[in-house]
DNA sequence: AACAGAATTTGACCCAAGTCAAGAAAGCTC
DNA sequence: GAGCTTTCTTGACTTGGGTCAAATTCTGTT
């Protein structure tokens, strides 16, 4: 629940990096200034919780910049992560008041955030809202079964080659490049993250890394830095069907 | 691809039995005229498959009687259960024109379809469809993230428990009696749809049904009827959190 | 009732990934 | 830059669940 407000964050809707993604991304130029009127921004430092599980949420969110966890725990403490939220994200779900899944940011993060009420009475009156969340909703839900598929079908290597793969076409596609030939980028997740994303121990992350490093498909520069000489030597060794359109 | 006309099914959809849990579920009457319009029904066999990954879809619909199945397939076969289909759930998916996953009937299986086109139309033009599909999408978002806690963290054992508490649960809330106490259920699954379910081999599935027969946690009478007589004990064997809000 | 084919169970064995433990690197702060 | 802490790597060993193979039980069907 822990949150410091900016150096008074506040961006006018029509500047927003995320303008074009979010939920707001088909608004029209009135309905987003009724849109900024329930909205204040609230910034978290990596590492901070953002929402526990079963806490009352009073609002929804879009994620502006960084990236933040959805994640899941069992009793004893085993945990999986659920979802992984990048700029332009949604968190929150009209029409329920407690969160779900704990949210974490695992990099500074700033938030743009709605009043939940007054956010659910918008919805039922700009149906280009709702269009815009169930289109979101439903890309979540197919990236949701692809990584079960990962979950309960892959062995370890092949997780470990999916999630570069994910991070790489999504960095591609942020740069507005074609993901294919040598590529570089930046894994923005410590092994326990990786671990809880693929259902692994982080032991056998960092290993699997190791044997792909050892094996040419990928060299780190650092620890955190990836460079993939041959980007489809990495998607086959995910052992996807042929394209498998991924949408994360 | 295959169908097959039942005798004439031609159910009005006042009759319909998903009335009320449906996509159409919020629709006014006249809303339901212009369904009724577009809609129509095809009915299925016990193990026919519906719709192949990738084929061109030019219908959306409802599932109105039985149960099917959505799979999803590694190159070199593995196949993991990514959806299981209960009456009132929706396939296809609008604005996208080839199915996703392979959608397999399990039992006999009667579908109400709609022709894409007019369907999405109609969509734009009707918030009642929309956001009973935007609130189906959510809670299908929700099962799937449980069932990726699931297969990344869970035990064989604590699969198979959670699998027949969640049966066990829906079948309750079908007869609208309370999860608890002894109950009784079938389980419409072969073994190997529950290992698809589960990302296990049906070989361990039955060895640990036959684990939970041993320890007294249920009971078979014949292969596909199942006695529990302390739901209280299956549910503390499938390892969840306290009450955990499963929602299949 | 007898047979054929499918679904299920059980056993013996193996291996991928987990566990436990010790070091090595990389970031911190003072 | 010395001494922390945190993150990551690597090794040795164990184990849960997979694989292969052989019964056994359940379906019809004729």
């Amino acid at each position: 629940m822990a949150c410091e407000d900016m150096d008074t964050v506040s961006l006018h809707c029509s500047d927003c990096p995320i303008r074009h993604r979010a939920v707001c991304a088909r608004c029209e130029t009135d309905e987003l200034d009724r849109l900024e009127e329930i909205k204040y921004y609230r910034s978290f430092e990596a590492g901070q919780t953002i929402i526990w599980a079963g806490d009352r949420m009073d609002f929804v969110a879009s994620v502006v910049t960084g990236i933040a966890t959805l994640t899941q725990t069992l009793e004893d403490g085993r945990t999986q992560m659920v979802g992984l939220l990048l700029p332009s994200d949604f968190v929150g779900r009209p029409g329920r008041n407690s969160a779900a899944y704990n949210v974490t940011a695992t990099t500074n993060v700033l938030m743009c955030c709605f009043r939940k009420k007054p956010f659910e009475e918008m919805m039922e009156r700009t149906p280009h809202i709702a269009q815009r969340l169930l289109q979101m909703t439903l890309d979540e839900l197919d990236a949701a079964r692809e990584w079960m598929l990962l979950l309960g079908r892959k062995t370890a290597r092949e997780k470990i080659a999916s999630l570069l793969s994910i991070v790489a076409r999504r960095d591609a596609s942020i740069k507005m490049q074609p993901a294919q030939g040598s590529m570089n980028f930046e894994l923005p997740l410590t092994r326990e993250a990786m671990a809880d994303y693929l259902g692994l121990t982080l032991e056998t992350v960092s290993r699997q890394i190791s044997a792909l490093k050892r094996d040419g498909v990928i060299a780190l520069e650092g620890k955190r830095h990836v460079s993939v000489p041959d980007m489809d030597r990495l998607i086959s060794e995910a052992g996807d069907d042929s394209d498998g359109g991924f949408l994360v």
